[in-house]
DNA sequence: CATGAATGAGAATTCATTCAT
DNA sequence: GATGAATGAATTCTCATTCAT
């Protein structure tokens, strides 16, 4: 690769990115963002050629890291509901440790500086989960997978600003966003 | 007594701050509100003291549309879940009417820009809707108003996002996306 | 005289100038003026044709008012020791009374706003008093009228800034000046 | 180690500094600071946080100039007229080479920009200078000292008024003012 | 005349980016 | 590669002055 050596810079200024953005939204100025990493105000354009590279990167960055956590220790072998709560839960439990990447996400999301590519590349990497949901999508209703990925998406990040709100019902709240998310998910196609 | 000042003018600015900020985000630059609303750069100072206030208006006066339009209509006498549906559906439709307002508010509701004040007021201005949230949710689920509400928020959010891209499915992306949320409110407290 | 009708509100502009600018400086802004002087924004400007004309008007109003002072119960017939003294004690006094006027006219006499036809017509209205200072100079140093002029008047400065620090020991003050003032007269051309 | 921070283009600030105020009053643009200083707009801004610091790094500045003339060459073993004359004079000469540089000063120090903490550091650097005044208030006239530099002061602003306008009459003027000024002294405290 | 909204040319300051060291 | 001073276009906001009402 052409990057630069050092590794450690390069995520360190991610990291600061995560840090400014979360406070100063995308106001952030790149010399914050370079001396939060200890780096020199110049230094932070030898790792990526400009801001919006920057805020591409982290917003990659981040979906890589949701990703990461999904895998882990994923239930292969389980039925269905076994594999969406790990998702779920997982999901959850990974934006209650990390509130100011959730944060930073959401407004590189609603940003207008992601690139389509960027999005593309995201959407790549979702495959894994996004089977599993084309699983239930399938197994439920009709074939109305990305209509069912969104819906778990919202309910996921409705339950976690109440996770952050009340911690100490952490797992009492998780299971009852999930039960709702299950149970919105029992309609049939043509019910009314 | 001098020229009075204009409702019109001020409309104007609040319009084309929407726009701008649809287009470039919160960088928007005053000047570029300004000459959107047929007014210059100064002027935008008459009506607003500054951006930031500008902003805070801005907020408002979407959250306050939205809150008209729920009120326009609604069932008084009908049972609850004809109320929640009237609601529901107001709010898809008015969002699927103004993509870009949608867009602007949920950049103003991220930012760092809204004062605590201003949220209290939208808060306030919810009353009506958040009576009948609170209905359901006595009815339904202990006493867990604000997670409802969040719930059905979320949902009607993404419920907007496909109606949105398919806009030709609109009632029948409506009527789905209303029967997974009454769906999920189905649950019981303590149910596994 | 082509002047506007409301004699009173000149005044109020001028009064309320001097308010602003003893505060803020000579970046007064005319309408902080004008509102001071309970006038609107617009109307400060059919009393004077733009804001150089009314610093230049202030300068020769707060001159004017000292020469009244000066003039009033005048000692026509004292001695010469017996005229410096008053003018002197009128001027120190005026000064304790007034010290925002003071204040604003030192701003205004260094500013580079004050034009030179408005310093001639202050020289001119100086005449009473400079022809006291003439005899002094005549009888005492040559005709140095001018630097003897321009001695008293600072040392005035002195005095009027410890009487303004001490309040109580006014008159103490004032004489002790004015000894030092007239001891400082008794040089010869020609001592070393 | 990139381009160190250059003594000289903060120098060059000041300087410009001088030459536009004492042209346009404290409304001299920092633009136009910049420019005379031969650098950007920006970089003042590297320089100095803000325009208020800028003026008060100038008013130490001028201030301090002058204290380090005075202690050029003082007669520490003179008696405390040739002491005070040595202060006197260099003053008077300083400002005659230096009009502009006295002219803002005078500004400065009427302005409403000047911290008091500016204040303070200029009082400590007097502290030589004070000590000879304060010898010559002791030794005259009971113990008011600051009542004696303001009136030294004063005659030397006034005698540097005259040799400004008169140039060929320097060492004339300079006598001149000086021995109103011991004469000014002579008086006793309870002399009428 | 009085009003005060409207104007637009600046003013101070910021910041992504460059480049000499 | 690393640094951070330098840049200057862009940005928010000000204010003397005008003019429609």
């Amino acid at each position: 690769m052409a990057k630069p050596i050092d590794e450690a810079k390069h995520a360190a200024i991610l990291s600061s990115a995560i840090h400014c953005i979360n406070l100063h939204g995308l106001h952030a100025t790149t010399s914050a963002i370079a001396k939060g990493a200890g780096v020199s105000a110049g230094t932070l354009f030898v790792y990526f050629p400009d801001k919006v590279t920057l805020l591409n990167s982290l917003y990659l960055a981040l979906k890589s890291e949701i990703m990461t956590s999904l895998a882990h220790a994923f239930p292969a072998e389980g039925t269905i509901k076994v594999k969406a709560f790990h998702a779920w839960k997982t999901y959850v439990i990974w934006a209650r440790q990390h509130p100011e990447r959730r944060h930073v996400l959401q407004q590189l999301m609603l940003s207008c500086f992601i690139t389509e590519e960027a999005h593309q590349k995201a959407q790549a990497m979702l495959k894994e989960v996004h089977d599993v949901l084309a699983e239930l999508g399938n197994s439920r209703n009709g074939n109305n997978v990305a209509f069912i990925t969104s819906v778990i998406t919202s309910l996921a990040e409705t339950t976690i600003d109440f996770v952050l709100k009340a911690p100490a019902d952490e797992n009492k709240i998780i299971d009852m966003g999930f039960r709702m998310f299950w149970q919105a998910l029992e309609i049939s196609p043509d019910q009314q």
